[in-house]
DNA sequence: GTCTATAGTAAGATAGAC
DNA sequence: GTCTATCTTACTATAGAC
């Protein structure tokens, strides 16, 4: 590679970390060209040397995501009867996606962002639920196969599930001081979606057929 | 009521509902004030006459809403010991939001639409988050204290619920064709909700404990 | 490819007549 | 209060020297 086609990689890699950095801190909407190139110690003018507009600074963001998490799922293989009934497997998924929302923050902000502001006709906000649950409603339709009992169609439940995901990785994920750690959301979410809000046993369950009664923790 | 005053009013409402179209139309951030005002037959100065810019015109429907809401709430009585895990009650609450994120929906896409866009420092998502789950996580605490079994803190549950119920709302009713009709999705929601992926019935508890194995549906 | 300087544009907001 | 016309601003995007 010639001194010039390195400097150039290095100018957009500069530009794609810097994006990276002023989309955690602005937000992808608030962040101006200038905001970009100024961080990344550049002029003006040279962001368009490498990419078109903001747009496509994002894709290229994207890119470098989907190509890591195309490795590791390579790494990890994944078959699709996992049984997602099982609390650790459950637990597991879970955890994951969590981890990825939190390691790829920016990307995170900024495609939501984007796809918010691409308003409600575009119906995109539903399109993405719906890919990004993809390995989800697969291992929901095994279950259903295997006649496993559902509360719903895995089409809708998989979107569901990666509605409250999405939405509460991104409130908690960019609250300065949060809440709650992450262990304790993955746990709690886990839980509610393995067994609801009426814990593993139904409390309206003849006592005689349960436990002798455990005392609430 | 003078007659000038008549008119005015006239005009305020007339912004007030083209706004509404407006934002369903094209969302918050992408209506101008001249789509406003085109839409609602008047010159674009007349908007500031009213409205000091956007945002104050979003509060003001914001206030529209709160005060119906108020009405309802009013009517309806609200005790804090309704029981979240009796099915009927969850399926009630759950069709309620549902339904008032309908009627709503310019003022919930405005509202999504603004916090997203003040970007992620403001904290805002969380903060909107918690407050709008702030009845849920009542009726939680309320089961909590009666020692029933829950999956976690009540004060992560109800945000967490709350996320799942506002970003897949607004995911689906800005689909011009909803794979999934109301009664469906409030159903899987609450069925979800109450038991989790696992159904009523742990699929692990031995057989002859349950009901003679109804086949599935 | 990168820089400085500037042209272009879109939208918010105001002035002043009626 | 409402209108038309215009000012202002903030940003995107380009031109042209190096």
């Amino acid at each position: 590679m010639s001194v010039r086609k390195a400097q150039a990689a290095e100018t957009r890699a500069a530009l794609l970390e810097a994006a990276r950095q002023q989309f955690v801190e602005r937000g992808y909407l608030n962040t101006k060209i200038t905001d970009i190139t100024a961080a990344a110690g550049r002029a003006t003018g040279s962001f368009y040397a490498h990419f078109a507009d903001k747009d496509e600074l994002l894709r290229a963001l994207l890119d470098d995501v989907r190509s890591q998490a195309r490795d590791q799922v390579v790494a990890e293989v994944h078959p699709r009867d996992h049984d997602l009934a099982d609390r650790d497997q459950l637990h597991a998924h879970i955890g994951a996606s969590w981890q990825a929302m939190r390691d790829h923050l920016p990307v995170t902000i900024a495609v939501f962002e984007s796809i918010v502001a691409e308003g409600p006709r575009s119906g995109r906000a539903w399109q993405r639920l719906v890919a990004d649950t993809d390995v989800l409603r697969d291992h929901l339709d095994y279950l259903r196969e295997q006649h496993r009992p559902l509360p719903g169609d895995p089409a809708l439940l998989a979107p569901a599930m990666g509605a409250m995901l999405s939405l509460l990785s991104y409130a908690l994920l960019t609250t300065d001081h949060p809440a709650h750690p992450d262990t304790e959301v993955v746990d709690t979410l886990t839980d509610l979606l393995l067994h609801g809000l009426t814990g593993p046993t139904s409390p309206t369950a003849p006592a005689s057929l349960t436990e002798p009664a455990a005392p609430a923790a």
